[in-house]
DNA sequence: ACATCCATTAGCAATTCGGCTAATCGAGCG
DNA sequence: CGCTCGATTAGCCGAATTGCTAATGGATGT
């Protein structure tokens, strides 16, 4: 799994990466894309915030990271808006930067694009 | 992948989660556990620290941050201090949670432990 | 047109985070 | 013993995060 689409530049995967993390700090975040999943993935506003004891426009704010993260898409459907969630982005993302330590490291380190230091 | 281990409690699991993805959160940790992989599993904390641009203070937090979330182990040898990562735990916490991302959703939405509402 | 309903935007307070420097601690060496 | 070296702890500060309520925006229905 984890290897597919055009080759993201280096850069671009690093700012992804950094998106799609921050975005997988916070447990309602994680439990937003856990129901969007399995709940069909898709769903309105108003039917993801009644599912959570925080205000709607606090679920508005977390829901704009998911999707400034290109975890979910939204898409405006007469007076709601329709979040639906985006696994192969997930998967692109989190899945290949945990693909690295699945396998033992080879004798030549050859490093992933990190970020810091030598 | 990611089916490993005695059954931690719902409760437990869902303290893992929020430790572990916490913890991966910043791109210096995440860093941390690319060096530590790609550079034999064990490294001290000056090796580490070292390699990154910020101070060493600044990296011990950092390291403490893995501890806590159980990304990474301590052992301290004479004077300096080991660290080694746990990629298993990585696998376990992090790689179970994408883990329910993977396939589509059962009609049945047997949902796994998520946090808030309904 | 107006009222209503779905949802976001604005703006504020409290907290957490991440960086730094200075101080401290403990092990080893001369 | 005293000094140095590896590393952490203490304390400070600015920036980001998260929560709330109130205000606003835009589509629908009457």
């Amino acid at each position: 799994m984890a290897e597919r689409g055009p080759p993201r530049s280096a850069a671009r995967e690093l700012a992804d990466r950094e998106a799609v993390f921050k975005a997988l700090a916070h447990a309602s975040r994680r439990h937003v894309l856990l129901v969007l999943h399995f709940r069909g993935g898709e769903l309105t506003a108003g039917e993801i915030a009644a599912r959570f004891s925080c205000s709607w426009p606090t679920t508005t704010r977390h829901l704009g990271v998911l999707v400034r993260a290109g975890l979910v898409r939204v898409e405006a459907r007469g007076r709601e808006r329709v979040y639906r969630l985006d696994r192969e982005r997930l998967d692109a993302v989190a899945g290949t930067f945990l693909a690295w330590f699945r396998a033992p490291p080879p004798p030549t380190g050859d490093a992933p694009t990190g970020d810091a230091g030598s």
